[in-house]
DNA sequence: AATTCGTGCATTTTT
DNA sequence: TGCACGAATT
């Protein structure tokens, strides 16, 4: 086969080995979707049908991306027999095919995390109940949490909820899930928890996935949580053949349930495993390896390998030290300036990467100030902007009368006089006659409560929205759309009231019914349900198109698997990345020194850190302290771009850079020096805490301090007795 | 029921 | 700082 001539030793074994279960060691940029995507053009040259072979990613970027590579090789017919997706939107498939096993409608709706939210929202309001002052979406993200640990609501309430908070989340989690299946709806969990359920009591069922899935692929294993590890255990037994591909050192996804353990004890739970190990980076410099490398040692769980390039030396690594956050915009756009004119790069050659989203906004202000085309991938997405979603909400109802949560976004938008507590009334109803909300509307004249004048609204509605769900059986999905989009007359509003918002709303309105059109163009029997499950599970960073001409930005979360000949590392300070709540674990840190080594492996010729000595947060002035990655790197591969001062020795470089943000911090405040955002000091009254932000001068100054007792306060410096521990 | 005004709170990262 | 939500006002 002629096309593995261009891989290498080590990717040819990989390629070929098709012995039983392996796992491959890949490094960053040394190549993994090539041979992902070379072996399964293998298999299917060596006999396997591609409808056997399932290949499993995590994000929709990496299967697209795939799909492509892939197509490219084996030509369209076949590639699209693969099943070949991310675990969400494969089992998502399976689970409209066998949805009645789990006594659910083929079309239930897919939440996501935000409409989760807002139904954990509506249960806290039911129940009457509150968990320690958190919020719905701390809650949701604790429920969420269990269910990445398979812990179900009924066990988590027997054997687990131990205190009154623990209690009052179990009846929460309960009640929640209650809902979800009321509503025919499921959340992103349950994609991979319902599919476990159904193979466990199914055997039947679970018999065909296996028999069609000859071979397993799984890409980004360090990333799997643990039900995603017990999906893949279930299809893979006995002639199965399993292929999972992974770098520990890119796990980066611990807060959302990953379990590096996963990678680790692969060996064990899959006996006869082989490891191979890629290690030759096709995409940096030698320096920006060695500087990422000398990072990353520093945490001690790790896979042994050493990744090595025949790339060139390469440029020295900078660093920009920057007085405040628009200050680091304006330097960077500065220097992007300078780099464009230097070398023939362009624009889309360079990546500006943070640790949070936040952090876009005075880049976004200087880029446009600079006039230099940019583009954000993720952030507020498409999909998630409020006028998109509640248009989506009403294909949701018209495709699923059950889902509640849709049905009161839109229930009084756009504007019908139909108000929260006729609202009210109705949910009242329906719980008593245990019906749903959208048959309450069918028998609105019983709710003697509600107003005549709002229950003939609410019949008007009604009329609506069946007349739409008798069509959407005639009438392609694109009509559909427009049809009822024309019907509610939502562009006809954005259009009159005439403000930069609206304006940007109507377009957005315009663009889903252009994504429509897209997605049933490429998908040509796709049903209401299929565009539903599209829109849940798709997300910013797929957004990603690399031949437009502009800078990137983006999180370093999005960036993963992406690659630039220069990148920019924003925000290198301590609190912003590593990013530590409150009283940081190690396993946290050693996650964000794994992030931070994705950073920096993103880059194939040039990084350029940046750091800011203070920054807004919260609306307030934050001194930051500069992040201990920076000083993790190898002194020997990096420079100071902008500092006043010429190079001292490698050696001294340490103790220069303590005594220059000394003199910094004094340029500043001369008073205060010595408290520091992140400093730990003791209170007579509160005891010992953190300080979590300073701000204001002289005699306002506020400073807020995490206590370890007695929670944040905010107090006056001048007030405050503290002394520095 | 809709609009306006004010307060308080928040920032990870994503399928 | 800016946004979201709640109370007060019409």
């Amino acid at each position: 086969m002629k096309s593995l001539k261009d891989l290498n030793e080590a990717q040819l074994e990989a390629v070929q080995y098709n012995a039983g279960p392996h796992l491959i060691v890949a490094g960053a940029g040394s190549g993994k979707t090539k041979v992902l995507t070379h072996k399964i053009a293998f298999l299917i040259e060596d006999g396997f049908e591609p409808s056997n072979i399932l290949a499993l990613t995590f994000t929709n970027k990496a299967a697209k991306e795939m799909k492509n590579r892939i197509t490219a090789m084996i030509g369209v017919s076949k590639a699209k027999q693969l099943w070949m997706g991310t675990f969400h939107s494969i089992l998502a498939r399976i689970l409209r095919t066998e949805a009645e096993h789990l006594n659910y409608k083929t079309n239930f709706s897919i939440y996501d995390r935000e409409d989760s939210v807002a139904l954990v929202s509506n249960v806290l309001l039911a129940l009457n109940v509150s968990i320690d002052d958190k919020s719905p979406s701390a809650i949701q993200h604790m429920i969420s949490s269990l269910k990445n640990r398979m812990i179900l609501p009924d066990e988590y309430a027997k054997h687990h909820a131990e205190n009154p908070a623990e209690k009052r989340l179990a009846q929460v989690y309960i009640e929640y899930n209650k809902r979800l299946y009321e509503n025919n709806s499921m959340d992103f969990d349950d994609l991979l928890l319902k599919p476990i359920q159904l193979f466990n009591n199914n055997e039947r069922i679970l018999a065909k996935y296996k028999k069609d899935f000859k071979y397993v692929l799984v890409d980004e294993f360090q990333d799997t949580n643990k039900a995603q590890y017990e999906i893949i255990k279930l299809f893979v037994t006995g002639r199965t053949k399993l292929c999972a591909v992974g770098d520990d050192a890119q796990s980066i996804y611990g807060w959302r349930g990953a379990e590096l353990d996963n990678m680790l004890n692969f060996e064990k739970d899959f006996p006869k495993t082989q490891t191979f190990r890629l290690e030759q980076n096709y995409r940096s410099t030698k320096r920006i390896l060695k500087a990422a490398g000398s990072v990353i040692k520093n945490n001690p769980n790790q896979i042994e390998k050493t990744l090595w390039t025949n790339n060139e030396e390469g440029e020295l690594l900078s660093i920009i030290r920057c007085t405040d956050e628009k200050d680091e915009a304006y330097q960077i756009s500065k220097q992007i300036k300078k780099e464009i004119s230097a070398q023939k790069i362009s624009l889309k050659d360079i990546a500006i990467l943070y640790r949070i989203n936040s952090q876009s906004r005075a880049m976004e202000e200087a880029l446009r100030r600079e006039k230099l085309p940019y583009k954000i991938v993720g952030g507020v997405e498409f999909y998630r902007r409020k006028e998109v979603k509640d248009i989506v909400a009403y294909l949701r109802i018209l495709a699923n009368q059950n889902d509640e949560e849709s049905l009161l976004r839109i229930m009084n938008f756009p504007q019908r006089g139909i108000g929260n507590t006729s609202i009210s009334k109705m949910i009242a109803f329906a719980r008593k006659f245990d019906i749903t909300l959208f048959a309450t509307m069918a028998r609105i004249f019983e709710v003697i409560e509600v107003k005549e004048r709002i229950q003939k609204n609410v019949k008007q509605f009604k009329i609506l929205l069946d007349k739409y769900i008798d069509l959407k059986e005639q009438f392609s999905l694109t009509e559909l759309t427009s049809a009822l989009i024309a019907d509610l007359g939502v562009l006809k509003m954005y259009k009159d009231e005439n403000s930069v918002d609206s304006r940007q709303r109507y377009d957005n309105v315009q663009e889903l019914l252009n994504s429509i059109t897209d997605f049933i163009k490429d998908n040509k029997n796709a049903t209401i349900d299929d565009f539903l499950s599209e829109v849940s599970l798709i997300s910013g960073a797929d957004s990603y198109e690399e031949d437009e001409n502009f800078v990137t930005l983006m999180t370093i979360h999005s960036a993963k698997g992406l690659e630039f000949p220069v990148v920019f590392i924003t925000g290198c300070e301590e609190d912003i990345f590593p990013l530590n709540k409150k009283f940081d674990s190690d396993s946290n840190t050693e996650e964000e020194r794994r992030l931070f080594y994705v950073a920096v492996t993103r880059a194939e010729r040039k990084v350029i850190f940046s750091y800011a000595r203070s920054r807004y947060r919260f609306g307030e002035v934050a001194y930051q302290d500069v992040s201990r990655f920076i000083g993790e790197i190898d002194p020997t591969t990096v420079k100071e771009l902008n500092s006043g001062l010429r190079k001292t020795s490698s050696r001294r470089r340490r103790a220069y850079y303590d005594e220059l943000y000394q003199e910094d911090f004094d340029e500043f405040d001369q008073e205060r020096r010595s408290l520091r955002v992140g400093s730990r000091v003791s209170h007579e009254k509160f005891g010992e805490g953190k300080i979590l932000a300073i701000g204001g001068i002289g005699e306002s100054q506020k400073i807020s301090i995490a206590f370890e007792d007695f929670g944040t306060k905010h107090l006056l410096t001048k007030f405050a007795k503290l002394t520095l521990i």
